[in-house]
DNA sequence: TACAAATATTAGACATGTCTAATAAATCGA
DNA sequence: TCGATTTATTAGACATGTCTAATATTTGTA
């Protein structure tokens, strides 16, 4: 049995590797807000129990069980926001927090008849991908918003980065996941873009936005 | 905010509290897993932040913010019982467990949209009452069922005692919250009774069990 | 009522996870 | 390529919650 902290160590590990391809120390600390000489000590620890390799001044990276236990997490996560969302009727800026302690419940009965009773959804209210009970991912062809260019019409299919701040601001714009958006102008100053949804005004999206919204293309 | 070891602590000081009317430090460590040494140590720090009162060698009682917060955890126990029942097929012999866990998820917002989507039930599967969220508790005219008499007729209302063994053992006799019995006879000798179930054969019920059963007085 | 048994507390050890401060290694820029 | 900066690790302290063993108190019974 593992603690939360270990569990959210594995997660953090998980989610860096994602993005770069190796985890490390300050990079893990920041986001678990925490200090770097506690990631450290953690890291150790996890290595000897088998759930990542630990190259010293190298970062992390999960082994085989580390990515299966990660995976089981992720999809604890992602349905219980769907439950928060689509059966509470909580906003999807507002289930992160709580998501987060409710993945750490230990119970196989528990998350596969959650699943069960969300009707086994492949993906959550941020779009994310939901891994199933044996930890597979659905794949989808997507990019990020701030590689298309003018002229493509795309659909919003997810969020990358969960921030309130971010989640705020799109739902004062009135994007959620579904959205359609024509690109109308791409500005290479500062990489910002003209975009109509497709039922009101035209607006700009800066890059640090766009950056994170994930689409695919449809036909206009 | 107080850890899970400081809730359970609280709870299991109200839940002794309601049977006699202190908690002793040996039936606290029994019922929480623990040693009375450690018990000791968190019922003096439990004191000193206000939630109870401990008298050495005498016992602990709660103060009206160890009642308040202990309610609390009552109801989330109950809430997500129902929940884990009614919505996602749980036996209610298999619930325990899981809403030992669920209880301590923190979030206000959690628990009063789960309330409102369960449709604020009053009692949970065991028959229990759920507090509302101001802590209260809505009354019934019950008792045990090892004191009713020979020729009463009762309906099963709550099951008090929830270890795995007499839930498993009133699955087996098809008892369940809501059934109903006429009670035909009362051995003296060992307080065991001879009960029949509305639609099925008479048996025999011993003490033991009958003392965890609460009912209602119906008419026959 | 006195002593044995049961229960409770205290003292001290230990495991865990966190931190700060000191040290070490890697990286970046002139 | 060298020194400054950033990042990482180690060492050691500390808080928390647990335990065992020793001691203290209460309770039950002859």
């Amino acid at each position: 049995m593992l603690t939360r902290s270990e569990e959210d160590h594995i997660k953090a590990v998980y989610v860096l590797v994602q993005e770069g391809d190796k985890a490390f120390t300050k990079d893990l600390a920041d986001r678990l807000r925490t200090k770097a000489s506690s990631v450290t000590d953690m890291l150790k620890k996890l290595a000897e129990k088998g759930y990542l390799k630990h190259e010293p001044y190298y970062g992390a990276k999960l082994t085989a069980k580390g990515q299966a236990l990660a995976l089981q997490l992720v999809r604890k996560h992602r349905l219980w926001e769907t439950f928060l969302v689509e059966r509470l009727g909580f906003g999807w800026d507002e289930v992160h927090e709580v998501a987060e302690q409710l993945e750490h419940v230990a119970s196989e009965q528990l998350i596969n008849q959650l699943d069960a009773y969300l009707g086994h959804p492949a993906f959550d209210p941020h779009g994310d991908p939901i891994p199933d009970r044996n930890g597979r991912i659905r794949a989808r062809r997507t990019r990020r918003l701030d590689v298309s260019v003018a002229g493509d019409t795309v659909r919003i299919v997810a969020v990358s980065e969960t921030t309130d701040g971010l989640l705020r601001l799109l739902d004062a714009k009135g994007l959620r996941i579904g959205s359609t958006l024509a690109i109308q102008e791409v500005h290479a100053f500062d990489g910002s873009m003209d975009v109509k949804p497709k039922n009101g005004a035209a607006f700009s999206l800066s890059k640090d936005v766009s950056h994170h919204l994930q689409v695919e293309s449809i036909q206009p």
